[in-house]
DNA sequence: TTGTATGCGTTATCAG
DNA sequence: CTGATAACGCATACAA
């Protein structure tokens, strides 16, 4: 068990190479501010030496971080994985560290990692949907944390969001549905509760339904947490009705993966008995048979774009724009008429 | 745009609950070594001025980050997220605070990736499959960094792991298809360079051929990237041989679940014409019809176990013990007997 | 049990 | 263009 010596510091630097260290400070991070001849001495240094920055202090000394801190609902499916991929590549190319928890669709516990990531000193946080207390956007405000809210987007609210209408993105899937002829419609959802995308869908079918003269108070709503079981359940249990639905419209691909699980496990057939759709299309959709009529989204493109704008709002270039991501439908084979139209 | 007060200090704690900064440090980090009566005044100091120790400070007068760092090859699929969230939630219950990447299979990256994360005081790394380069595991024992290497085993190998052995795990399952009745066999494996786990599971499926007095040289595999895609594509060019694999093994259920979409597409029926099995036993492989024949790996499992053998090695009470986590086979439909047995 | 004083490694300000 | 030096907020050895 030798002696083993530990990180070489600035000072390490700044002697082996003759200079103050301010001089190799400059060097790393304002370079022009440096004469050739001295930087070129002292970066030879650095990589002699192996020198990496210690991030505490320098975080200390600059009040910076450069770190992002980013609290999604769950790590557990496909949904928020590729966004959050993409975000974290393009936060890396501008120097930013993503620090990523998930909050197990817990409110509380959303608001406990929120309060840790501000004391790791995060520049700047991503959170997913608008729906939560005032008293978390108050505190980020009292701390002078940008935040943006991503995977939603509505004009109505004033807060910088880079995501999309999920109303209006349901909406499209629905009057698609209607369209085809299916009047007995069936949703399930995810727990709505402080959950704005998950409302917003539910929305979405409800104006369908009213636009082409249904009534939407006979949608039949299930609301479950997000898991393939529970969207097997769920189907299960709406099978049981009389009438039966046509169609069930899924809050998102995993409920609607479980729903077709389920009602090949019971025996009917999809979508000649029964049309269902999902929402996100996440690869799973494109995979399970029949394949799922879905919304795309660009889960990339949205987690671009938001690290972009956040780290504008960061570096105090942007007061915090929102932008609003386009969807679209996508026509597989989970979808089709209802079986006895007349 | 009024004048934000900043975060409160241990300073101003201090002042308010009238005792010194050694004190106040004192009641949140070894409570029993100050007086109730103190204790109450400063803990109520605390809580009116919602004060958060300010980590960077933290970490550098404590020479401690409490972080763990955790680099993964991708976040894209559900492989790694299962494990990784029940070790972030372990980790949380421990203090500790998860900090990941994701290396996108590029030991460059991954190797500058390690670096940030030493720089940024990671109290220890968790890393997935023993392989990569000498010098990396030389610079954490240089700076002391303890590390669990996960999601293989090898009792060969002196070094603190979690996981399993990829080799027994895909044998098992090889030999289950050779005793089906199966000679012509591939398959498809992600790309065995610098990845310990794909390399163990084509070992695995050429052990058990020769257990069984097959000529592993017989294998037909085709490495390629663990995407959808490519396996599918795989699959398209397996189909072309003559004579046709009899059945496909993947080296894992992404891979897997490509091939039995391109099978679908080509008219080929699974497991009738064709037998296919995967890896990992993610969601995926009981949804896709037919469902997946498959090794289940307890990934939970390996996440909770990995993060309390680090804990312990990075507060110095393992000097790093290695864990074994067993897995097995999930037989399902994908899986049945080659189509023209004699 | 509590307080004092010092150091942790950087950045940034201000002279030179 | 470069060098001293003062913060930054906390933990801890040492003193009282």
């Amino acid at each position: 068990m030798g002696k083993t010596r530990s990180a070489p510091t600035l000072n390490d630097v700044a002697k082996a190479a003759g200079v103050s260290t301010a001089t190799v400070s400059r060097c790393l991070n304002s370079p022009e501010r440096v004469v050739e001849s001295t930087r070129k001495r002292v970066m030879q240094a650095v990589e002699s030496l192996g020198y990496t920055p210690n991030f505490a202090a320098r975080v200390m000394a600059a009040n910076r971080s450069f770190t992002i801190g980013a609290i999604i609902p769950t790590m557990d499916n496909a949904i928020f994985a590729r966004g959050l991929q993409e975000f974290q590549d393009q936060l890396r190319e501008s120097g930013y560290t993503l620090l990523v928890s998930s909050s197990a669709y817990d409110p509380e516990v959303e608001r406990e990692q929120i309060r840790t990531l501000v004391a790791r000193g995060a520049d700047g946080l991503l959170l997913i949907g608008y729906a939560r207390d005032a008293e978390i956007y108050n505190y980020l405000e009292q701390h002078q944390i940008p935040s943006l809210v991503a995977w939603s987007y509505d004009p109505r609210v004033q807060r910088p969001s880079v995501g999309f209408s999920n109303t209006a993105a349901m909406g499209e899937l629905a009057r698609k549905v209607i369209l085809t002829g299916h009047r007995q419609i069936a949703m399930i959802s995810g727990k709505t509760k402080g959950n704005d995308r998950a409302q917003s869908r539910v929305e979405g079918v409800r104006l369908a339904m009213t636009e082409n003269s249904l009534d939407p108070d006979t949608l039949t709503l299930i609301e479950t947490t997000y898991e393939i079981e529970k969207g097997a359940e769920a189907l299960r249990k709406l099978m049981n009705l009389s009438p039966r639905p046509t169609v069930v419209i899924c809050g998102n691909d995993v409920l609607a993966a479980g729903a077709l699980r389920e009602a090949r496990n019971l025996g009917i057939q999809v979508p000649e008995q029964l049309s269902i759709t999902g929402f996100d299309d996440i690869e799973l959709a494109e995979i399970v048979s029949p394949s799922l009529t879905t919304v795309h989204v660009p889960h990339r493109e949205m987690g671009r774009k938001a690290a972009q704008e956040l780290v504008e709002m960061v570096e105090g270039r942007s007061e915090g724009r929102s932008v609003c991501i386009d969807t679209r439908m996508v026509v597989r084979h989970s979808l089709a008429g209802p079986p006895d139209l007349p």
